[in-house]
DNA sequence: CGGGATTCTGGAAACGATACCATTTCAAGA
DNA sequence: TCTTGAAATGGTATCGTTTCCAGAATCCCG
């Protein structure tokens, strides 16, 4: 009953008649094979197609009997159902696309990697592209997408102010949510985390630690995200009257280390830096080393996002910690909401932090709180980790 | 199985005749209209179907007015090929799955993005997903990938000597490559790194440096890639005659801890670890740390895999580093080598570092090399990075 | 201006799975 | 035994694209 068919090395796979041809004596296998199809499965157990739909469905409505024949010949023929007919057919891909700046980068493939779970949970498949925050990379990837019938996009916007994106995203047919960084002026949902409110929250704490200079360095600041940072930083100082004092010229280890030495030989020198992104705190941190500056006696030291050393290194580094998985998780959630309709009359969402209001009802627009980790540089937790 | 057993719980997803329903009044774009198709564009723009097939196709033989037409039609409507019609039609979907234990692993990840560069350059899609190092879900993500008809697979095995993955290997119909741990026992092509090679060189540079106890931690130990390590740090030690020492009770800051501090006050204590792999590596040194115990003076520290912030640490960290980019390059690179056929004669493959035969054609069996980044903790490099 | 060679063009048959709907089977109650 | 409904099963149109093949339009030169 084992009807494989197939033979190995076949240098023209091209339709020749030999569906059904006896294995070849000198390959164990049978690679090359082309896939059996649904209707030779029903031939094979001489049933009708809809049976072998219906077996390969769930098995509703077959008898017993039948169902395990069908079953058998499935499993003997190794059969797989071919996605891009059923796809063809019905309207769900059961597919879901992800446009994210770089799948190397710890932030977004974590998030990716949330997304999956909940994408598998919902049993569809993630697919997870990288714009390398070129906008026309990302229109690219886009196009790929909806080419291949995502039932839903996810989009970390690699620039949250373009028409472009904002206009195609509008005229799309497929529900959309922005992860991270909202998509500005539209109406697409989005999750992302205040930004604003945890770089307000960690200037705050330095400043009740006593620093009066606190420096903020940007490192690239073009991003939304960083805008928001930024943003929270001079709420901060300006309401406790400090000086708003930023610095964006931090591209690499080499521009942090000029950049720190320059301002401590300054009239006014800083006593605490507060670095909006992982790479600039690594850079300052080296920096601040090779320079013998002591951390935090001499300049503290805390940064925006969280990274896996910074609680290793010494002195252990203070961070504002985003909720990562917890990003990607409500962003594929919220998805799904659109997708299965607007079934659930209320969404309610979760947040980080105990905070106030945080539920909201069929919610668009997501807003996550972050944490404060104080460590060692910013003068908490003097000793240990 | 399959996606066969699911969710008895259908809620059924009702097919309405809503087909082409105007746009719902409050909203203001063209949002959920179903996507145009091509025999739209065909009737739209007074043509047949062939020749808009023609015109998305690269416009070959269609006079340009015509083209012209057609394409104008087609960027007012919008219209974007359904990807699973095509693939239903031709054999080729121009995408291929990779499997990996997970996404937000920085090594995998970096492969990962390396591999989408070259199918993007074969203009294909590259569809990630996690196996999360479970062989039961790897079989499934495998079933996933085969029902998308992905053209070829990129696979890190969880388990490399695995008969049921094995088995299913050889019995696939798409061309597959192994990318950083090979199967064994059978002929898919594979990409590793000389994790032998790289291991017993690493140890054998602690023997130079006059390392008499040199222990090596493993942490978890039953991967292809770590026993490959193991067996590298035997050789050496055991052509040195010194001792051979693993532990390999590691998982945690704590276990780390532990471990160290025991073997310290032993009757033999160790003056060099070799940890074998990126978390072990900062176990130990965080151990080391706490302990105060100097590195490279009371112990030296060297690890197998490089990780972004271990040049940053004080004292920096030395490492046997990967060429991560390159062995999600070159698996891609083959695996679309087996894609385009036996196009191409000699394959010739370039390897990490020069070190003899660094060239084999037609190779199935890649082996990249590594490299030795000596910094301070192995006694290299005494003060600045 | 006419023949043949191009170049364009469109009709219709696939591709593989699904779902409507019609048909058959079967068991139990009358 | 006949009726009757439920359960099991299969035929077939359909999804959107490509491709084969044939037919129509156009061109080039003698």
């Amino acid at each position: 009953m084992v009807g494989i068919s197939g033979c190995a090395v076949r240098l023209h796979w091209h339709r020749l008649f030999v569906r059904r041809e006896l294995a070849a004596p000198h390959r164990p296998m049978t690679k090359r094979s082309r896939p059996a199809t649904l209707s030779e499965v029903a031939r094979e157990a001489g049933v009708g197609t809809t049976t072998v739909s219906r077996v390969i469905n769930g098995g509703e409505r077959v008898s017993p009997k039948t169902l395990a024949r069908v079953r058998r010949v499935i499993e003997a023929m190794g059969y797989m159902p071919n996605q891009a007919a059923r796809v063809l057919k019905g309207d769900r891909t059961k597919t879901i696309g992800l446009i994210i700046p770089s799948i190397a980068d710890p932030f977004f493939s974590s998030c990716a990697e949330a997304a999956q779970a909940v994408a598998r949970a919902n049993d569809s498949l993630l697919i997870v592209t990288a714009s390398h925050n070129d906008p026309h990379i990302e229109i690219e990837n886009l196009n790929i997408l909806i080419s291949h019938r995502a039932d839903g996009l996810i989009i970390a916007p690699a620039n949250s102010r373009g028409p472009a994106l904002r206009d195609m995203l509008d005229r799309l047919s497929v529900p959309v949510v922005a992860m991270d960084r909202p998509v500005q002026g539209s109406s697409v949902a989005s999750v992302v985390t205040d930004n604003f409110k945890g770089a307000r929250f960690a200037t705050q704490h330095l400043i009740e630690h006593g620093y009066k200079h606190i420096v903020c360095l940007t490192g690239e600041s073009t991003l939304f995200t960083i805008q928001e940072r930024i943003r929270g930083y001079r709420a901060a100082v300006e309401a406790a009257g400090l000086n708003y004092v930023l610095n964006t010229s931090i591209k690499d280890y080499k521009s942090a280390e000029y950049a720190i030495e320059s301002m401590l030989a300054g009239a006014n020198p800083p006593d605490a830096l507060f670095t909006l992104k992982n790479s600039t705190t690594i850079f300052a941190f080296e920096a601040l080393q090779k320079l013998n500056v002591a951390i935090p006696k001499d300049v503290a030291l805390l940064g925006f996002d969280d990274f896996e050393l910074a609680s290793t290194v010494r002195p252990s580094i203070s961070v504002v910690q985003q909720p990562v998985e917890e990003i990607g998780r409500v962003t594929a959630e919220l998805l799904f909401d659109q997708l299965l309709g607007t079934h659930n009359a209320s969404v309610t969402v979760s947040t980080h932090q105990a905070g106030g209001t945080s539920h909201s009802r069929r919610a668009q627009q997501v807003t996550l709180e972050t944490r404060l980790i104080p460590r060692a540089s910013c003068g908490c937790a003097p000793s240990t980790t």
